[in-house]
DNA sequence: GCCAACGTTGGC
DNA sequence: GCCAACGTTGGC
């Protein structure tokens, strides 16, 4: 079964463009452990929706594929990122990760506030209010919505 | 730039 | 295990 994700990234650190341009990209420097937790739980196929945040306006702008899962996150080990986590060993990782490679980038980007117009908080996380989580799953339900909303209705 | 929200750290 | 202090996220 195909699940639905969201992952934020600030475009100026990494950007849908960005991944368009590499067609393929390690999700490292997630570290929190709620959005790992998340990230471990992510499955070959599933699809997420890449979310800039920290711009205006924040907004979904694209669409990815998850290619790879259980990916060790490199970062936690090289000395020299900032990503780096002096109690991760190689025989004890603590960031896993999943590889992503692009999909699309929508032709109109998908607004937080019009996210916040057609989606209770309960219902897509993104929209809670002071909501920090960088990696959430999104419900079928609401998935299918953002990406074809119905015939007839006012587009997202 | 401000600041609310919230996760993490560390003293006790 | 509690919680104050601190640091970061991220919308506005």
């Amino acid at each position: 079964m195909i699940r639905y994700w969201l992952i934020k990234s600030e475009p100026d650190d990494y950007s849908i463009d960005d991944l368009q341009r590499d067609t393929t990209a390690i999700w490292d420097g997630v570290r929190n452990y709620q959005a790992r937790n998340f990230l471990r739980q992510m499955q070959v196929g599933d699809l997420a929706f890449f979310y800039h945040s920290n711009v205006k306006p924040p907004a979904i702008v694209g669409l990815a594929k998850i290619i790879e899962s259980q990916v060790i996150d490199p970062t936690q080990f090289d000395p020299q990122s900032k990503y780096f986590d002096p109690k991760a060993t190689p025989d004890n990782p603590r960031w896993q990760t999943a590889s992503v490679a692009f999909v699309e980038k929508f032709a109109e980007a998908i607004s937080l506030s019009q996210l916040k117009e057609k989606f209770q908080p309960e219902e897509l996380w993104v929209v809670k209010r002071g909501n920090r989580l960088s990696v959430m799953p999104v419900e079928e339900t609401v998935a299918q919505k953002i990406l074809a909303p119905s015939a007839g209705s006012p587009a997202l």
